[in-house]
This record gives structure tokens, sequence and C-alpha cells, in this order.
DNA sequence: GTGGCTGCAAAGCCTTTGCAGACAT
DNA sequence: ATGTCTGCAAAGGCTTTGCAGCCAC
């Protein structure tokens, strides 16, 4: 029951109420990878328990990415996508076979973000930010 | 006539056939700012030229920014946007207004492509890159 | 001449909504 | 006890499609 305690006080945590929904929804987007749509994690979320609704899993993405649970991505084309690494990390859009792959690499976390401590813009205030690599695969 | 002419030649330059529709909404997109949604689009298109469809503008849309005379914009909530300013440059998404604002800045792009020439990415072309900013107004 | 473009209407598809009943706290 | 969450089905809204006729080249 390791997986369930800690998915039980991540939503209480992020000031959610536990339900058995939420839990398995929580759980099974953990696990996933390559940034899922909405209709992948429902596939998902069927193997373990048939009956949850889609309304409520819309519903749940979306609470979950307001509380900071996971990543809404933004995508040009697509459905939209959800990402459950909530580290600093970037994405390659590999335009013609679908993917977005994490891209992870302390050196650009650094430059980025010494460049944006020094540099103000006006008005603004820096929330947060993320490099979109557009990428095809070598050949 | 000046517009008309530029209008031409760029679809011509990009392998376009010229046809008064995508002259028209061409020109009408080049002139928008704040990354219009395709709605805003046909408002404005249909000031101009009434009579054309939405799915002609819809195929237009997607022609240009698949022949690189405009970017679609990725968004994580919202419908579809255009942005007819194609050089490098990143987005400022303000989420309370949903306003998207290009910044520019010539220090950020030195560092980046300064950082994306040296570094390789194992198995991948980097095509372009974009810094996504997540950022709110300061009160 | 001919391949590509346009317009119309309809379809498609993902996502959201409204509401009544159930549940977590 | 009560405010929130869930499930159902239906609606919604943006975008795409199919096709016949037209046009740019």
């Amino acid at each position: 029951m390791k997986n369930g305690k800690r998915v039980q006080e991540r939503l209480r945590e992020h000031g959610l109420k536990v339900t058995p929904q939420r839990k398995v929804i929580l759980e099974v987007i953990s696990k996933m990878k390559n940034h899922p749509t909405a209709e992948m994690i429902m596939q998902e979320i069927a193997q373990v328990e048939p009956d949850i609704s889609t309304a409520t899993v819309y519903k749940t993405l979306d609470m979950f990415a307001e509380k900071g649970l996971i990543l809404r991505i933004k995508t040009d084309r697509d459905v939209m996508r959800y990402d459950p690494f909530i580290n600093r990390h970037h994405h390659l859009y590999l335009d013609e076979s679908d993917e977005i792959i994490d891209y992870e690499d302390e050196e650009l976390n650094r430059l980025l973000e010494q460049y944006f401590r020094k540099k103000n813009i006006p008005g603004m205030v820096i929330e947060d930010y993320r490099v979109e690599i557009k990428a095809k695969k070598e050949r």
C-alpha cells in the first residue's frame, strides 16, 4: 500500500478531498510516460476501475492541474495532454510522430534561471518558464 | 498597392497559388497583433471581404502554418491561435487575461543559440525553439 | 487543360455542463 | 450536516470533411 498512501498524502497536501476516483486517477497518471491524452488516461483507468466516468476524469485532471499536481501541456494541433512530471523540464515536440519528450538539462536550467533572475520584464512577474523545442529524429 | 504586392510575393515565395482569398487572409493577419484566434481573424476578414467561408479560412491558416508563413501557437486551454510574426521570439502567457504577448530579447536569443549549438541531443535534429513564459501582471 | 482551391452544409470530436444523488470530512 | 464530488446524458463549440463547381497557372 505504499503507493496508495503516497497518493492520498499528495492529494491532501494539495488541499483536495480524498476520493476513490481521485486516488485511482492520480495513481495511474503518475506511472504514465509520454504525456498522455485524456483518452489514454481513461484507457489505463479502465483497467483498474472501469466505472469512473469521462466527466469525472476531465474534471479531476483539471483540478489536479489547477492545484499543481500535474501539468497541462501546450500543443498546437493535438488534443490536450497532461504531464505527471512537474519538476522543471522542457519539451521536445516531434511533429512527425506527435511525440512529446521530456528534456532535462541542468545547464539549461541554470542558464535560464540566471537570465530570468537578472532580467526584468517591466510590469510582469514571472512565474514559470519552459523551453519548447521543435525537433525531428535523425535518420 | 504596396501591400497587395508584398502579400502576393510572399505567397508565391512559399510555393502557394495566389488566390484572392489568400491575399485577403494574409493581408489581414499580417496586421493583427495579440495572436488572434481563428474567430478574430474571421471577424477582421469579414470587414474587407465578407464572402470568404469558414472552411477556407481554416484551411488557409493551416496551409500558411505548414509553409511557415505564420505560426500556430500552443495553448493549454484555449482555442487555436495564430501568430503572423515569425522571427525568433518568445511568448508570455498571462493566465489571468488569456493574453499571449510577444517577448523579444537579443540576449536570450544569443544565450539559447549558443547553448543549442554546442549541446547535442542524441538522435535529434533541433529545428526550432522558443521559451514559453508563464507570467502575471504586477499590481 | 488540370490539379488545386473554394464554399456549403453537415459531421466529428473532444470537452464541458447541469443536475440529482452520494460521499468525505 | 453540508459542501463537494460523481455519473449520466446531453449539449457545446471549435474545427474538419466531402463534394461539386471554379479558378490559377
